[in-house]
DNA sequence: CAGTATCCCCCACGATACTG
DNA sequence: CAGTATCGTGGGGGATACTG
């Protein structure tokens, strides 16, 4: 087994602290619920958190905002706020974020083939 | 915001049943904890339970035996069994399987790219 | 508009004990 | 060797109420 993969594992038992998690928080990052939404929603541009909450419309307050801290903290996406009453923020991916996507799109295409034959 | 991007969050919320989850079921699939772990020690020839237990050495029985069995489930692994006593069974990686960790390598190089800025 | 603060619930995970 | 059965708990998720 690489390193590369067995690093992973590693640092989800807090047994090599010096090993970076990196695959699996990825994986823990993207699989939280609504990630991936918020994320293709302000990539097709609705790019504000009203915008978002409506185009999502089961999402959560707290939920969305914790998504976008995330996003933001990962550098997926920049916040750019404005100086108004009433508050006006901006949301728009990054070039990580894009990328990010981008990958997402090929496990969609994965999943399109390997799920439905399960439900039917 | 594309139909197929859409249908995972509908699935979520049980509002649009015909429609597919796809990405996020297969996203809660390999975010679940030693998922890909086991994947990979399989992929790497640790073909057989105890092989993988110690591998792997803080993975429990439970959660070993369900992530083979989820593995079996979704056709990513093939399982194998003999008829001698003690019992003997192999796993093996399918087509499938080897795909979905071609994805999993791509999602790791990124994954190494986005996140130890982070913990430094 | 763009969020925070609280409280509550459920289930994934894990430890332990047991079995064909 | 290759698992199953059972039970306990921690944290992610959601509903609701509130704020600058």
């Amino acid at each position: 087994m690489t390193e590369r993969k067995l690093s992973s594992t590693n640092y989800r038992n807090q047994s090599f602290l010096e090993e970076k998690c990196t695959l699996n928080e990825l994986l823990d990052l993207v699989s939280k619920r609504w990630f991936t939404d918020v994320l293709f929603c302000i990539e097709e541009g609705h790019n504000r958190f009203k915008l978002i909450k409506d185009e999502l419309k089961y999402i959560s307050d707290t939920i969305l905002s914790d998504r976008l801290k995330l996003l933001e903290k990962y550098q997926l996406i920049t916040r750019t706020e404005f100086d108004e009453i009433p508050p006006k923020v901006e949301y728009a991916l990054t070039e990580k974020g894009e990328e990010l996507s981008t990958l997402l799109d090929s496990m969609c295409e994965f999943s399109e083939m390997l799920i439905p034959q399960l439900h039917s």
